[in-house]
DNA sequence: CCTACCGATCGGTAGG
DNA sequence: CCTACCGATCGGTAGG
């Protein structure tokens, strides 16, 4: 479960209608006075409550990747088949993504314009999530569950299938997070080609 | 073949330069200044060659979504199964971006700083485009050769599994174009599931 | 949270 | 392709 950290209720808001204005215009295009005026106040007060334009991607995008470390955290810890806990990653992934669709967007979208160190570090991070979906492809290969060519570029062909479901997600649409993952997981575990039997 | 249209060398030079700043930085985090700056000539001097920042932007979408099309163009006219149409597909598609991976990168990740009318034209244009590979879905549906669930569905995450394929393509790398087009069609048709005989 | 303000930089034009 | 310049806007600070 998340940490509930103590993160002043200003500041929350302020974090929340930037995700917004960051999702839809992007990181550079956003100016603080764009950001103050959604919240009715002076651009100049927003800097009471937050040090910098910067510190508010920062925040945003290093706590979608907590969110998604910790979904995955201790899934792999059983003795069920592979292809089993790989779907358990693909909905525990999907998830993060439809629970808040705007940071996920900002995240995968808007982290090239963080400055150092936090990008390095967020690329560290990300290589390590990614290297979590490759230990599981490789178990499967180990126990002869899966036939895959390049597991590296499988990986990454998983990953940005799921990672571009942001930009059609509607909380409010047609299929639930738990099918979409499904969806995904299916396919990408059996192929679209029918069987003969 | 693609047309060639008479397209003065500066301009080339400056879209071509534009293009690598707005993948780097982002369309708006690329200044004018910066540009020029790299051609070594005046911020001023640009607009002897072109209208507006923004109209780098649209050349530089509208001729990769042109490409797009054309590449997939005439390749329905056979009699040949589903699937491989679909490879030829994805084969045309991955072509387009690993020919030119920065162009691509512009193109789908900074078409939202389009303006009107131009951004209507945009969406318009993707929608048709993955409406030809819905359309191929289902002829493989009728046909009973493929088995799929929900087409939209499994026509996003096929093409979002394609274009993401600009962030870590490098032309000398370990993969050629067909050899990438190939992987993916392959895990997109069969799955990574060995298949119980 | 505000007023008042900073230096820097933006896209773009006039005129040559 | 240049010099000279425009009004607008940027992120951020001082001081209350």
């Amino acid at each position: 479960m998340p940490d509930i950290k103590n993160i002043p209720p200003r500041k929350m808001q302020i974090e929340k209608e930037a995700t917004k204005l960051f999702e839809k215009n992007g990181f550079s295009a956003t100016s603080m006075r764009g950001l103050a005026n959604e919240l009715r106040i002076e651009a100049a007060s927003l800097y009471s409550h937050i040090k910098s334009k910067d510190e508010i991607l920062q925040s945003i995008c290093f706590k979608i990747a907590d969110n998604f470390f910790n979904a995955i955290d201790g899934l792999s810890n059983n003795a069920q088949a592979t292809a089993n806990k790989l779907e358990a990653y693909i909905k525990a992934h999907v998830e993060v993504i439809t629970n808040n669709p705007s940071a996920a967007a900002v995240f995968f979208s808007e982290w090239r314009h963080l400055t150092e160190p936090s990008l390095s570090r967020f690329l560290k991070m990300r290589q390590e999530y990614e290297k979590r979906f490759l230990d599981l492809l490789e178990e499967g290969i180990e126990k002869k569950e899966f036939t895959i060519a390049d597991p590296k570029f499988t990986v990454r062909m998983l990953l940005s299938s799921i990672n571009w479901i942001h930009t059609w997600y509607s909380p409010g649409g047609d299929l639930t997070s738990e099918e979409i993952a499904k969806n995904l997981a299916d396919i990408f575990l059996n192929g679209i080609k029918m069987q003969p039997r």
